[in-house]
DNA sequence: ACCAAAATCACCCAAAAGTATGAGCCCCGG
DNA sequence: CCGGGGCTCATACTTTTGGGTGATTTTGGT
Protein backbone atom coordinates (compact mmCIF):
# COMPACT_ATOMS: atom_id res chain seq x y z
CA UNK A 1 0.00 0.00 0.00
CA UNK A 2 2.74 2.58 1.13
CA UNK A 3 4.99 0.74 -1.71
CA UNK A 4 2.18 1.61 -3.99
CA UNK A 5 2.04 5.55 -2.73
CA UNK A 6 5.25 5.81 -2.94
CA UNK A 7 5.89 4.48 -6.87
CA UNK A 8 3.24 6.33 -8.64
CA UNK A 9 3.73 9.59 -6.37
CA UNK A 10 3.62 11.43 -9.57
CA UNK A 11 0.61 10.31 -10.87
CA UNK A 12 -0.68 11.08 -8.13
CA UNK A 13 0.17 14.17 -7.87
CA UNK A 14 -0.93 14.81 -11.42
CA UNK A 15 -4.24 13.65 -10.25
CA UNK A 16 -5.02 16.01 -7.59
CA UNK A 17 -3.48 18.73 -9.83
CA UNK A 18 -5.84 18.05 -12.47
CA UNK A 19 -8.79 18.08 -9.54
CA UNK A 20 -7.95 21.22 -8.31
CA UNK A 21 -7.53 22.60 -11.66
CA UNK A 22 -11.19 21.26 -12.69
CA UNK A 23 -12.68 22.96 -9.93
CA UNK A 24 -11.50 26.10 -10.33
CA UNK A 25 -12.82 25.53 -14.02
CA UNK A 26 -16.08 24.81 -12.55
CA UNK A 27 -16.13 27.74 -10.19
CA UNK A 28 -14.85 29.93 -13.04
CA UNK A 29 -17.00 28.73 -14.98
CA UNK A 30 -19.81 29.83 -13.09
CA UNK A 31 -18.81 33.21 -12.54
CA UNK A 32 -17.29 33.81 -16.18
CA UNK A 33 -20.49 33.13 -18.31
CA UNK A 34 -21.54 36.05 -16.04
CA UNK A 35 -19.11 38.46 -17.58
CA UNK A 36 -18.48 39.71 -21.30
CA UNK A 37 -15.48 38.95 -23.12
CA UNK A 38 -13.98 36.93 -19.94
CA UNK A 39 -14.84 34.00 -21.93
CA UNK A 40 -11.61 33.99 -24.12
CA UNK A 41 -9.31 34.86 -21.45
CA UNK A 42 -10.65 31.55 -19.24
CA UNK A 43 -9.92 29.58 -22.00
CA UNK A 44 -6.75 31.08 -23.03
CA UNK A 45 -5.86 30.59 -19.38
CA UNK A 46 -6.56 27.27 -19.26
CA UNK A 47 -4.77 26.27 -22.50
CA UNK A 48 -1.85 28.00 -20.48
CA UNK A 49 -1.93 26.23 -17.31
CA UNK A 50 -2.70 22.46 -18.70
CA UNK A 51 0.20 23.06 -20.98
CA UNK A 52 2.71 24.25 -18.17
CA UNK A 53 1.33 21.12 -16.44
CA UNK A 54 2.60 19.16 -19.16
CA UNK A 55 5.44 20.14 -18.75
CA UNK A 56 6.00 19.73 -15.18
CA UNK A 57 4.71 15.89 -15.69
CA UNK A 58 6.84 14.94 -18.83
CA UNK A 59 9.84 16.58 -16.41
CA UNK A 60 9.04 14.18 -13.76
CA UNK A 61 8.12 11.01 -15.91
CA UNK A 62 10.86 10.61 -18.22
CA UNK A 63 13.99 8.80 -16.68
CA UNK A 64 17.32 10.17 -17.27
CA UNK A 65 19.18 7.90 -19.34
CA UNK A 66 22.15 5.92 -17.58
CA UNK A 67 25.27 5.68 -19.28
CA UNK A 68 28.34 3.50 -18.13
CA UNK A 69 31.73 4.14 -18.86
CA UNK A 70 34.00 0.42 -18.16
CA UNK A 71 37.84 2.24 -17.92
CA UNK A 72 40.76 -0.18 -17.28
CA UNK A 73 42.98 -0.25 -14.94
CA UNK A 74 45.85 -2.58 -15.50
CA UNK A 75 47.95 -3.40 -11.98
CA UNK A 76 51.46 -5.05 -12.24
CA UNK A 77 52.25 -8.27 -10.15
CA UNK A 78 55.02 -10.14 -9.20
CA UNK A 79 54.54 -13.05 -10.67
CA UNK A 80 54.65 -15.67 -7.73
CA UNK A 81 57.22 -17.77 -6.66
CA UNK A 82 55.93 -20.37 -5.08
CA UNK A 83 56.75 -24.09 -6.49
CA UNK A 84 54.36 -26.83 -7.37
CA UNK A 85 55.14 -30.62 -7.53
CA UNK A 86 54.71 -31.63 -11.14
CA UNK A 87 53.21 -34.76 -9.96
CA UNK A 88 52.21 -36.30 -13.98
CA UNK A 89 56.07 -36.30 -14.61
CA UNK A 90 57.12 -37.82 -11.32
CA UNK A 91 54.31 -40.59 -11.92
CA UNK A 92 55.29 -41.24 -14.86
CA UNK A 93 59.05 -41.65 -14.55
CA UNK A 94 57.96 -44.03 -11.17
CA UNK A 95 60.55 -42.41 -9.07
CA UNK A 96 59.46 -43.40 -5.05
CA UNK A 97 59.52 -41.65 -2.41
CA UNK A 98 62.56 -42.44 -1.42
CA UNK A 99 64.26 -41.71 -4.69
CA UNK A 100 62.85 -38.48 -4.39
CA UNK A 101 64.11 -37.42 -1.48
CA UNK A 102 67.68 -38.18 -2.04
CA UNK A 103 67.44 -36.01 -5.63
CA UNK A 104 66.32 -32.92 -3.16
CA UNK A 105 68.86 -33.16 -1.36
CA UNK A 106 71.39 -34.19 -4.17
CA UNK A 107 70.21 -30.72 -5.50
CA UNK A 108 71.37 -29.27 -2.35
CA UNK A 109 74.89 -29.74 -2.94
CA UNK A 110 74.82 -32.72 -0.07
CA UNK A 111 77.51 -35.93 -0.56
CA UNK A 112 76.29 -39.18 -1.10
CA UNK A 113 77.78 -39.23 2.75
CA UNK A 114 75.95 -36.16 4.51
CA UNK A 115 72.34 -37.60 2.62
CA UNK A 116 73.13 -40.48 3.93
CA UNK A 117 73.06 -39.40 7.64
CA UNK A 118 70.47 -36.86 6.56
CA UNK A 119 68.06 -39.95 5.86
CA UNK A 120 69.78 -42.21 9.06
CA UNK A 121 70.46 -44.70 6.60
CA UNK A 122 73.90 -46.57 4.77
CA UNK A 123 76.15 -44.91 2.01
CA UNK A 124 75.58 -47.55 -0.22
CA UNK A 125 71.48 -47.22 0.14
CA UNK A 126 71.70 -43.89 -1.11
CA UNK A 127 74.03 -45.02 -3.75
CA UNK A 128 71.32 -47.38 -4.80
CA UNK A 129 68.71 -45.27 -4.76
CA UNK A 130 70.94 -42.48 -6.68
CA UNK A 131 71.22 -45.54 -9.09
CA UNK A 132 67.82 -46.44 -9.53
CA UNK A 133 67.40 -42.83 -9.67
CA UNK A 134 69.05 -42.05 -12.82
CA UNK A 135 67.97 -45.07 -15.01
CA UNK A 136 64.66 -43.57 -14.32
CA UNK A 137 65.48 -40.62 -15.45
CA UNK A 138 67.90 -42.05 -18.14
CA UNK A 139 70.72 -39.79 -17.05
CA UNK A 140 74.29 -40.53 -16.61
CA UNK A 141 75.39 -38.48 -13.37
CA UNK A 142 73.98 -36.03 -10.31
CA UNK A 143 74.35 -32.27 -12.14
CA UNK A 144 72.02 -33.82 -15.28
CA UNK A 145 69.77 -35.72 -12.89
CA UNK A 146 69.29 -32.18 -11.16
CA UNK A 147 69.20 -30.20 -14.06
CA UNK A 148 66.14 -32.27 -15.71
CA UNK A 149 64.21 -32.49 -12.26
CA UNK A 150 63.99 -28.84 -12.30
CA UNK A 151 63.34 -28.28 -16.18
CA UNK A 152 60.35 -31.00 -15.54
CA UNK A 153 59.24 -29.04 -11.98
CA UNK A 154 59.85 -32.06 -10.42
CA UNK A 155 61.86 -30.48 -7.10
CA UNK A 156 61.83 -26.82 -6.68
CA UNK B 1 16.77 34.65 -41.10
CA UNK B 2 16.77 30.94 -42.05
CA UNK B 3 19.15 30.25 -39.41
CA UNK B 4 16.84 32.08 -36.88
CA UNK B 5 13.91 29.87 -38.46
CA UNK B 6 16.53 26.35 -38.23
CA UNK B 7 17.59 27.66 -34.78
CA UNK B 8 13.66 28.20 -33.24
CA UNK B 9 11.69 25.78 -35.02
CA UNK B 10 10.08 24.14 -32.16
CA UNK B 11 8.89 27.01 -31.09
CA UNK B 12 7.60 28.63 -34.14
CA UNK B 13 6.14 24.77 -34.53
CA UNK B 14 4.23 25.48 -31.10
CA UNK B 15 3.33 28.32 -31.92
CA UNK B 16 1.48 27.02 -35.12
CA UNK B 17 -0.09 24.69 -32.97
CA UNK B 18 -1.22 27.13 -30.67
CA UNK B 19 -2.57 29.24 -33.19
CA UNK B 20 -4.67 26.27 -35.37
CA UNK B 21 -5.90 25.31 -31.50
CA UNK B 22 -7.23 28.34 -31.00
CA UNK B 23 -9.05 29.05 -33.94
CA UNK B 24 -10.91 25.55 -33.30
CA UNK B 25 -11.34 26.97 -29.75
CA UNK B 26 -13.13 30.22 -31.37
CA UNK B 27 -14.97 27.68 -33.97
CA UNK B 28 -16.07 25.31 -31.14
CA UNK B 29 -17.06 28.47 -29.16
CA UNK B 30 -19.74 29.54 -31.30
CA UNK B 31 -21.15 25.87 -31.89
CA UNK B 32 -20.88 24.50 -28.72
CA UNK B 33 -22.32 27.54 -26.71
CA UNK B 34 -25.50 25.76 -28.36
CA UNK B 35 -25.51 22.74 -26.79
CA UNK B 36 -26.23 21.98 -23.44
CA UNK B 37 -23.61 19.99 -21.05
CA UNK B 38 -21.08 20.34 -23.79
CA UNK B 39 -19.47 23.01 -22.35
CA UNK B 40 -17.63 20.73 -19.97
CA UNK B 41 -16.71 18.32 -22.65
CA UNK B 42 -15.49 21.37 -24.42
CA UNK B 43 -13.34 22.14 -21.81
CA UNK B 44 -11.65 18.76 -20.55
CA UNK B 45 -10.94 18.58 -23.98
CA UNK B 46 -9.34 21.69 -24.05
CA UNK B 47 -7.07 20.85 -21.14
CA UNK B 48 -6.63 17.03 -22.31
CA UNK B 49 -5.09 18.92 -25.58
CA UNK B 50 -2.41 21.35 -24.18
CA UNK B 51 -1.11 19.15 -21.31
CA UNK B 52 -0.21 16.40 -24.44
CA UNK B 53 1.00 19.73 -26.10
CA UNK B 54 3.50 20.62 -23.10
CA UNK B 55 4.39 16.92 -23.03
CA UNK B 56 5.16 17.04 -26.48
CA UNK B 57 7.04 20.47 -26.06
CA UNK B 58 8.91 19.56 -23.35
CA UNK B 59 10.80 16.03 -25.01
CA UNK B 60 11.58 18.37 -27.81
CA UNK B 61 12.73 21.08 -25.97
CA UNK B 62 14.97 19.95 -23.06
CA UNK B 63 17.91 17.62 -23.75
CA UNK B 64 17.85 13.64 -22.35
CA UNK B 65 19.21 13.64 -18.93
CA UNK B 66 22.57 11.47 -18.53
CA UNK B 67 23.79 10.18 -15.50
CA UNK B 68 27.31 8.82 -16.56
CA UNK B 69 28.77 5.91 -14.28
CA UNK B 70 32.00 5.30 -14.17
CA UNK B 71 33.73 2.00 -13.06
CA UNK B 72 37.03 0.60 -12.60
CA UNK B 73 37.65 -2.32 -13.68
CA UNK B 74 41.50 -4.18 -12.52
CA UNK B 75 43.15 -6.54 -14.47
CA UNK B 76 46.05 -8.00 -13.31
CA UNK B 77 49.16 -8.17 -15.40
CA UNK B 78 52.24 -10.60 -14.78
CA UNK B 79 55.33 -9.36 -15.24
CA UNK B 80 57.90 -11.03 -17.61
CA UNK B 81 61.04 -12.78 -15.26
CA UNK B 82 63.98 -12.65 -17.51
CA UNK B 83 67.19 -13.58 -15.65
CA UNK B 84 69.86 -11.00 -15.21
CA UNK B 85 73.68 -11.70 -14.45
CA UNK B 86 74.21 -10.55 -10.80
CA UNK B 87 77.35 -8.76 -12.20
CA UNK B 88 77.70 -7.48 -8.00
CA UNK B 89 78.50 -10.61 -6.97
CA UNK B 90 80.40 -12.04 -9.89
CA UNK B 91 82.53 -9.10 -9.56
CA UNK B 92 82.76 -9.76 -5.29
CA UNK B 93 83.90 -13.40 -6.19
CA UNK B 94 86.01 -12.75 -8.77
CA UNK B 95 85.44 -14.89 -10.97
CA UNK B 96 86.75 -15.47 -14.50
CA UNK B 97 84.82 -15.43 -17.31
CA UNK B 98 86.40 -19.02 -18.45
CA UNK B 99 85.30 -20.20 -14.54
CA UNK B 100 81.86 -18.85 -15.10
CA UNK B 101 81.88 -20.91 -18.64
CA UNK B 102 82.92 -24.12 -16.80
CA UNK B 103 80.03 -23.24 -14.78
CA UNK B 104 76.93 -22.78 -16.97
CA UNK B 105 77.97 -25.82 -18.52
CA UNK B 106 78.33 -28.11 -15.07
CA UNK B 107 74.95 -26.77 -14.04
CA UNK B 108 73.83 -28.21 -17.74
CA UNK B 109 74.79 -31.43 -16.34
CA UNK B 110 78.10 -31.83 -18.58
CA UNK B 111 81.41 -33.86 -17.93
CA UNK B 112 84.58 -32.40 -16.99
CA UNK B 113 85.57 -34.03 -20.19
CA UNK B 114 82.36 -32.83 -22.15
CA UNK B 115 82.91 -29.30 -20.63
CA UNK B 116 86.70 -30.08 -22.52
CA UNK B 117 85.54 -30.73 -25.59
CA UNK B 118 82.79 -28.13 -25.47
CA UNK B 119 85.61 -25.78 -24.70
CA UNK B 120 88.42 -26.81 -26.71
CA UNK B 121 90.49 -26.85 -24.06
CA UNK B 122 92.05 -30.38 -22.19
CA UNK B 123 90.52 -32.17 -19.05
CA UNK B 124 93.45 -30.61 -17.40
CA UNK B 125 92.60 -27.16 -18.00
CA UNK B 126 88.59 -27.35 -16.92
CA UNK B 127 89.82 -28.96 -13.89
CA UNK B 128 92.19 -26.24 -12.63
CA UNK B 129 89.31 -23.64 -13.65
CA UNK B 130 86.87 -25.94 -11.54
CA UNK B 131 89.07 -26.10 -8.78
CA UNK B 132 89.80 -22.20 -8.74
CA UNK B 133 86.02 -21.75 -8.95
CA UNK B 134 85.13 -23.84 -5.84
CA UNK B 135 87.62 -22.36 -4.18
CA UNK B 136 86.63 -18.80 -4.80
CA UNK B 137 82.92 -19.82 -3.87
CA UNK B 138 83.66 -21.59 -0.97
CA UNK B 139 82.14 -25.22 -2.39
CA UNK B 140 83.47 -28.11 -1.98
CA UNK B 141 81.66 -29.87 -4.87
CA UNK B 142 80.07 -29.09 -8.11
CA UNK B 143 76.42 -29.60 -6.86
CA UNK B 144 77.38 -27.12 -4.19
CA UNK B 145 78.61 -24.77 -7.24
CA UNK B 146 75.51 -24.50 -9.04
CA UNK B 147 72.63 -24.65 -6.16
CA UNK B 148 74.59 -21.47 -4.76
CA UNK B 149 75.55 -20.28 -8.53
CA UNK B 150 71.88 -20.03 -9.09
CA UNK B 151 70.52 -18.51 -5.45
CA UNK B 152 72.77 -15.54 -6.36
CA UNK B 153 71.72 -15.56 -9.68
CA UNK B 154 75.49 -16.08 -11.54
CA UNK B 155 74.08 -18.13 -13.63
CA UNK B 156 70.30 -18.83 -15.22
C1' DA C 1 48.83 -66.42 2.89
C1' DC C 2 51.10 -64.90 -1.20
C1' DC C 3 53.41 -61.75 -4.20
C1' DA C 4 55.51 -57.66 -5.98
C1' DA C 5 57.53 -53.38 -5.08
C1' DA C 6 60.15 -50.54 -2.18
C1' DA C 7 63.66 -49.94 1.11
C1' DT C 8 67.85 -51.27 3.11
C1' DC C 9 72.46 -53.06 3.13
C1' DA C 10 76.99 -55.19 1.69
C1' DC C 11 80.93 -55.80 -1.39
C1' DC C 12 83.82 -55.13 -5.54
C1' DC C 13 85.57 -52.28 -9.09
C1' DA C 14 85.99 -48.61 -12.53
C1' DA C 15 85.29 -43.94 -13.73
C1' DA C 16 84.97 -39.33 -12.58
C1' DA C 17 85.81 -35.60 -9.69
C1' DG C 18 88.78 -33.08 -6.86
C1' DT C 19 93.53 -31.75 -4.75
C1' DA C 20 98.31 -30.51 -4.93
C1' DT C 21 102.28 -29.03 -7.39
C1' DG C 22 104.58 -27.11 -11.14
C1' DA C 23 105.29 -24.73 -15.55
C1' DG C 24 104.74 -21.74 -19.80
C1' DC C 25 102.64 -17.91 -22.26
C1' DC C 26 100.23 -13.52 -22.85
C1' DC C 27 98.60 -9.05 -21.48
C1' DC C 28 98.59 -4.99 -18.78
C1' DG C 29 100.03 -1.59 -15.52
C1' DG C 30 103.58 0.46 -12.62
C1' DC D 1 111.90 -4.58 -17.02
C1' DC D 2 109.08 -6.75 -13.51
C1' DG D 3 105.10 -8.59 -11.22
C1' DG D 4 100.35 -10.02 -11.08
C1' DG D 5 96.38 -12.13 -13.08
C1' DG D 6 94.29 -15.16 -16.34
C1' DC D 7 94.55 -19.07 -19.34
C1' DT D 8 96.45 -23.38 -20.61
C1' DC D 9 98.51 -27.83 -19.67
C1' DA D 10 100.75 -31.84 -17.27
C1' DT D 11 101.49 -35.30 -13.53
C1' DA D 12 100.54 -37.84 -9.40
C1' DC D 13 97.47 -38.92 -6.00
C1' DT D 14 93.13 -39.13 -3.19
C1' DT D 15 88.32 -39.08 -2.67
C1' DT D 16 83.85 -39.49 -4.35
C1' DT D 17 80.71 -41.12 -7.51
C1' DG D 18 78.48 -44.60 -10.04
C1' DG D 19 77.70 -49.43 -11.91
C1' DG D 20 77.12 -54.27 -10.98
C1' DT D 21 75.71 -58.18 -8.23
C1' DG D 22 73.41 -60.11 -4.55
C1' DA D 23 70.70 -60.52 -0.29
C1' DT D 24 67.31 -59.43 3.41
C1' DT D 25 63.52 -56.97 5.35
C1' DT D 26 59.45 -54.20 5.14
C1' DT D 27 55.25 -52.70 3.18
C1' DG D 28 50.98 -52.74 0.76
C1' DG D 29 47.62 -54.95 -2.13
C1' DT D 30 44.94 -58.99 -3.51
Amino acid sequence: MYAFLIRHKTLLLYGLCLAVLLFLLKWLEVRLLLVDHAFELYIGGIAVLFTALGIWLTRKLTRPRVETIVVEKEIYVQKEQSFQVNEQELDSLGISKRELAVLGLMAEGLSNQEIADRLFVSLNTVKTHSSNLFEKMEVKRRTQAVEKAKRMNIIP
